[in-house]
DNA sequence: ACCTGAACACCGTTCAAGT
DNA sequence: ACCTGAACACCGTTCAAGT
């Protein structure tokens, strides 16, 4: 990661990418990008504005990799849950850039052409401007928020596997050590609870959540 | 404010959650937080073992504020939208702190007890207990995800209203400068995308998109 | 045009010390 | 037990300067 040619915006949000993966958000500091690109900080302020300048883009290239499925012939719900998916697709292997997309909204180019995807189906499918604006981008974000929650996800993700395994065994004593009085279904859930299985089935059901919420608005 | 009794913990999460309001959850600092009781930095590590803590203590305030509905013989999904509904309503007011609830999940005590009552509600329902965690969990963190993208909210919120104002009015501008081909129905909902009407009826169908979501669940 | 260097006003946190 | 004070290793960002 020496200083080879120019310094290149692409390739700095694709190390702050790789910082978050690796290390959370909070690892990803204009000063350590700087480094990792043998460079001085000040040099960045040449591609980005702000420091929120650099986290914008780093949600920007996560819209930028959506591969959004070709329209057809089908009913709009269940294209909207082939979108929807790719769109988790996407995030789950970012669970602390995920966060971004919580906080930050729709708010680049390629996030709006994702929005203009789920507004059109839900026009196609006859909701109204104001709700359907309401309902595309509670859908993103509470996607977004379903991935955060990934464990040893959000920004402060201790990405080290060792260290998120003992997290993960701490949180099980914990609750299971809660008064099963008081607390009888979280005893009970205490093993999902602290390791939510956050598989292919789990991110499945908050799609299909979301899609049959749209399709009971759609109904009335 | 100044330094009147004993330096205390609920005093100190009092003031985190007025900052975080104010000004944002960046300006919740552990020296500022000093500040503001006119002591040293370091008095504050004698109730918060970290920075991370004093951000616990703040997710868990909000947890504490919610009036869990008392439990009656209606259906389970009427229940579940009483109890979101609740939930919700203490979100609202701090959209700054919402986003430390979608981030950092159901750790704190007061979560567990709010997530108690929505497993059992659920396993009343039939749902087992797999299932349960995981839909109960993302509810409740894709209600946190609705309240966080409320206008001026976030980590980094203008919580001033003149300056709040500006940034809606610069996102319509630029929105409604978008090429109108590419993105017809962005364009066409510019006015409601800048300023999305976080409005009790926004909220409202978040909630019963969601119970809709587990009612599909439940019939499968 | 692109990058450096020094400086400023902040952080969270340590360690040792005071009362 | 509760708080202070000085110090350390970090931040983001400014301004002026170099090539």
């Amino acid at each position: 990661m020496a200083a080879k040619a120019r310094l290149n915006k692409e390739a700095l949000v694709s190390t702050a990418m790789e910082i978050a993966d690796t290390q959370g958000l909070d690892a990803v500091t204009v000063r350590r990008l700087a480094q990792e690109h043998g460079v001085t900080p000040m040099a960045l302020y040449r591609h980005f504005t702000d420091k929120e300048d650099v986290l914008d883009a780093l949600a920007a290239r996560l819209f930028e990799q959506v591969v959004i499925p070709v329209q057809d012939d089908r009913a709009w719900d269940e294209q909207m849950a082939d979108l929807l998916s790719a769109f988790v697709k996407v995030l789950r292997p970012h669970p602390a850039v995920a966060a971004l997309v919580v906080t930050r909204g729709l708010d680049s180019e390629p996030a709006l052409t994702l929005a203009e995807r789920a507004l059109g189906l839900l026009a196609s499918a006859g909701f109204p401007v104001e709700e359907a604006a309401g309902i595309a981008g509670a859908a993103l974000c509470s996607l977004g928020a379903l991935v955060v929650t990934e464990p040893g996800g959000g920004p402060a993700a201790p990405a080290d596997p060792e260290e998120r395994d003992a997290a993960i065994r701490a949180r099980r004593a914990t609750l299971s050590a809660l008064s099963p009085t008081r607390y009888p279904h979280v005893v009970a859930a205490a093993g999902v609870l602290a390791d939510c299985p956050n598989d292919d089935a789990y991110y499945e059901r908050g799609v299909h959540t979301i899609v049959n919420g749209m399709r009971y608005a759609h109904a009335h």
